[in-house]
DNA sequence: CCAAAATGATCC
DNA sequence: GATCATTTTGGG
């Protein structure tokens, strides 16, 4: 039989299976591996390749339910499209391995039938407790103990009278079920078709793919509640994907508010235990609907019926490290694979899903209106050059007026700027060098509450500098530029008599305190929230009325393919948190180009304009998603080895028409956690195959140990 | 000269 | 990913 291990091997292993073991497709088996044994997948039967006398033996088959057909052939497909090692990949399918042991077992009871009561004196308390399991399942001592209000020592008694009988069963957490039937929310007309639209997909229970485009506050979510009520009706399983800092405690809340209860969440933040128990539940079909980050994608549900992507065109879909994937483009795939309709939701699809709708290989349904019949934020540029704040400040005297305004009025501001901690660079005055990570090429960001300094990039802290580690100068250094908890001191400036809120992402604020910080927000108990993109995703805060962007071309350099695609994005979403409800809001940009664009189709709300500017740039230049683009990361610690890879790369580069092989050139990171960085970059056309191309290519290069070859095949970053 | 530490090959 | 064999390094 061929296995498939969890590990970063080349292929599957074959296995012989013992005499009176019996083996099928999907099992989990511990077989040995060298010294030791290891979890595995039976993936098929055996090659042949490996000789039958070299062949051990499956030590045993483990009880938990076989990984499906069509999970199995997901693992496959995306070894193959990322060129990962198969393994790489069931490793991300096996995130749980606990969950695939016995489950404990527990001792229930239920009324004894042969027991006669006649004979046997009936106290009132054992009566209570009959009365308790009467026609209901059969429960623990504990839970029956504490329904019939007796003590747990009745319980026994009766059951060693003969009066209860002791089962023992697996010992599983219940999940409530979300209830679809319930009844929903009023839907605008726009919304009902769209809904109608979605239902028709999940009824049909094929794979379709359907872009659902809405600008913020359309109601995207409640339509696609609709189709995960089909879902339910139709007795399957629904998966959303969302951008893990957009699962927010306001999501679960419309979640349980249409369904009845929260819905089966999936993310980093889950104690052993929680995974052990969601793991299981999805596997035997017990839980209806999962939320989760972008590894939910790999559960082993056993009826999907329907996925859907909020947020399809967030980045973070996009997982960088070890197996490359984008859990977007991915989800469809699954779709496909399971027979089922995927759903991407977006206000700001990406220009990917634009283009397969255009091609008409996704479906589209768009929610043109603003629920609720508030209007989108006015949103207006300020120039900097001609509105400059004043020296070391960074709110300039426009967005000044209209802060002071909004808070005579009671209504509340957002100041939006992208960099946590209190200012991306410090300088030394005496000799002018910056201090930098020791393990990357980045500024070391100074976080004055956490009294640290931190690299964003690999984790790196160390306590503020005292003497210049150049000049050796003491205690003089200088912030430049702004950082959140710069703009909070600069807030609290100007106006003292504010309440002024931090709204980051930093280690500093765990889950409950994020929670406490949006209710504060929703109750009205602060006036001016400072945040990074945390502050702008999955919240709506009903007194925000003005929405200041500090630094609106932030995203904008750097050379980065989809830097005027991501900046717009979030720029849209961050002027679509002000004024949803029945007040006006508006936002302010503070830009320093403010004939970007980018900036232009942000101030004209003329979002495909936008869209078709951008695709017409990227079509000519023959980039995505017109092209492909694959990229090559080559990365050491000792940088001559990374440039005699690089060098031994670049001589077998493939020569074709269309094809087009960029680089060796230094990695815009070039030092990271330690490592230097080389960087290729393959672009080819639409329908060219990259896979065999780059087998083909790296089939040969033989990597020194410390020097590792990372493929991103679609690459977003380009760092 | 030895031993710890880094590197590389192999696992079916 | 873990283990074991082999090579490198560095300290005396």
């Amino acid at each position: 039989m061929r296995i498939l291990l969890p590990l970063p091997l080349a292929d599957a292993y074959d296995y012989s299976v013992p005499e009176g073991l019996s083996v099928a497709p999907g099992q989990f088996v511990i077989v040995p591996l060298g010294k030791r044994e290891t979890l595995g997948v039976v993936w098929g039967d055996g090659t042949g390749c490996i000789a039958a006398a070299k062949l051990r033996d499956v030590i045993e088959v483990l009880p938990a339910l076989p990984m499906a057909d069509a999970l199995r052939r997901f693992v496959d497909w995306v070894a193959a499209y990322t060129l990962s090692p198969p393994g790489a990949v069931l490793r991300m399918a096996m995130s749980t391995p606990s969950a695939l042991e016995a489950p404990r077992s527990e001792l229930v009871y239920r009324p004894a039938g042969e027991a006669d009561s006649d004979t046997l004196k009936l106290t009132a308390a054992r009566r209570r407790v009959l009365a308790a399991l009467k026609d209901g399942p059969a429960m623990s001592a504990s839970e029956l103990a504490h329904l019939a209000g007796v003590g747990a020592s009745v319980i026994k008694t009766m059951a060693s009278a003969g009066l209860l009988e002791a089962i023992e069963r697996p010992m599983r957490r219940t999940f409530p079920q979300p209830d679809g039937a319930r009844e929903g929310p009023t839907l605008s007309p726009e919304q009902k078709t769209a809904a109608e639209g979605l239902i028709d997909k999940v009824q049909a229970h094929a794979f379709s793919a359907t872009l659902l485009d809405g600008v913020p506050g359309a109601g995207k979510t409640e339509v696609y509640f609709e189709a995960i009520a089909a879902c339910l009706a139709a007795g399957r399983q629904a998966l959303v994907l969302l951008p893990e800092i957009a699962l927010t405690a306001q999501w679960l809340k419309r979640f349980e508010d249409r369904f009845g209860c929260t819905p089966a969440a999936w993310h980093s933040g889950l104690t052993s235990l929680e995974r052990r128990e969601t793991w299981r539940a999805i596997a035997e079909g017990r839980i209806g609907v999962v939320v989760g980050a972008r590894s939910a994608l790999f559960l082993p549900f056993q009826n999907l019926g329907l996925i859907v992507v909020d947020e399809e065109h967030d980045t973070s879909f996009k997982q960088e490290d070890g197996v490359c994937y984008n859990a977007r483009d991915m989800a469809v795939v699954r779709a496909r694979l399971v027979g089922a309709p995927v759903v991407l939701a977006s206000a700001t699809p990406s220009l990917e899903s634009v283009l397969n709708v255009t091609s008409g290989r996704y479906g589209a349904l768009h929610l043109p209106a603003r629920h609720g019949g508030s209007q989108l934020a006015a949103i207006s540029a300020v120039d900097l050059k001609r509105h400059a704040p004043t020296r070391d400040r960074w709110l300039s005297p426009p967005v000044l007026e209209a802060m002071k305004q909004t808070l005579a009025a009671g209504e509340q501001t957002l100041l939006f700027l992208n960099r946590r901690g209190y200012a991306p660079i410090t300088l030394c005055r005496s000799c002018g060098k910056g201090i930098e990570c020791p393990q990357c090429s980045a500024w070391l960001v100074e976080h004055r509450f956490r009294r640290q300094l931190v690299c964003h990039h690999c984790g790196y802290t160390e306590p503020p500098a005292l003497k210049c580690r150049s000049c050796g100068v003491e205690d003089n250094f200088v912030a430049c530029g702004p950082g959140v908890e710069r703009l909070a001191e600069e807030a609290r400036e100007f106006f003292p008599e504010a309440r002024v809120e931090l709204f980051t992402s930093d280690s500093l604020m765990n889950r409950e305190e994020a929670t406490a910080a949006v209710e504060r927000m929703e109750n009205g108990d602060i006036d001016i929230l400072i945040g990074t993109q945390m502050a702008a995703k999955g919240h709506h805060f009903p007194k925000l009325t003005l929405v200041a962007v500090v630094d609106a071309d932030l995203g904008l350099n750097g050379g980065d393919l989809r830097a005027a695609e991501r900046t717009f994005q979030l720029l849209y979403q961050v002027a679509g948190r002000a004024g949803r409800h029945e007040r006006p809001g508006r936002a302010l940009i503070q830009t320093h180009a403010p004939e970007h664009p980018v900036m232009q189709a942000l101030v004209a709300n003329d979002r495909d304009r936008f869209v078709s500017a951008e695709l017409a740039g990227r079509s000519g230049a023959g980039m995505p998603p017109y092209g492909r683009l694959a990229s090559l990361i080559v990365s050491g610690p000792d940088p001559a080895a990374v440039d005699n890879v690089c060098a031994a790369i670049a001589r077998r580069a493939p020569h074709q028409p269309g094809v087009t092989v960029l680089g060796p050139s230094v990695a815009p990171m070039s030092l990271l956690r330690g490592r230097h960085r080389r960087r290729f970059l393959l672009k080819t056309g639409r329908d060219t195959a990259v896979q065999p191309l780059l087998h083909a290519w790296l089939e040969q290069i033989g990597l020194p140990g410390s020097v590792r070859l990372q493929i991103d095949i679609d690459p977003y970053s380009f760092l």
